[in-house]
DNA sequence: TGAATATATGAACAATTATTCATAAATAGG
DNA sequence: CCTATTTATGAATAATTGTTCATATATTCA
């Protein structure tokens, strides 16, 4: 029972990283194919500072994966399962719209 | 690209509804039946009124029904589609956690 | 009808979270 | 080296969201 309550308290503390506008549109933005974050920050027209906050955030879930490569940093999705998910959702919510 | 960012909105807002810890433990108390306000109350150690403003949320997001039954009301999972998200959800986290 | 019980709800307050602002750190190129 | 560029980050502020408190509404029962 305890256990269960840590589990799904756990459960939300994951959806709450999706249920973020910004950060839901840099993980799409990312889906097809990674970027630098100037071009993150330039394409959803959002400052770099929040866009660098925002990331560092889908860092520590694991969700996006980086690497420098001179001054800038390459940011991108971790891995298929990462973006399965996105891509359910995606498919999904765009059926319930219609 | 305009209706993209449309969809990620509302799929945005969506996971925001079951990344809250109340919901969430709302959503997993009525997973195995049915349960009337103050039982939901009493089983979170929670306030009647924090339930109640809860449940709105929960009610317009479609993700779970109510009915009433003399002077108090039955709430319950949606449907199948609903306790599907869940349960996967709750496997999924179960199994990152071990 | 009046009292008791269950739930809903608006407003105020508390808590959390996102963004901005200023600046630091790292690197590249002149 | 010095400057320009890119990203990260801490602190302050703004915005959003959750909870409490007081109370309204609805229903049952005596």
């Amino acid at each position: 029972m305890n256990n269960n309550m840590d589990i799904i308290s756990k459960l939300s503390e994951f959806y709450k990283v999706f249920g973020d506008n910004t950060r839901l549109n840099i993980l799409y933005e990312l889906l097809n194919g990674g970027k630098y974050v100037n071009e993150i920050s330039e394409k959803l027209k959002m400052s770099q500072s929040a866009i660098s906050h925002q990331l560092k955030i889908l860092r520590l879930y694991n969700l996006v994966k980086y690497e420098k490569k001179g001054q800038s940093v390459y940011y991108s999705i971790t891995d298929e399962h990462v973006r399965g998910i996105l891509e359910y959702g995606f498919d999904h919510m765009e059926e319930i719209i219609k």
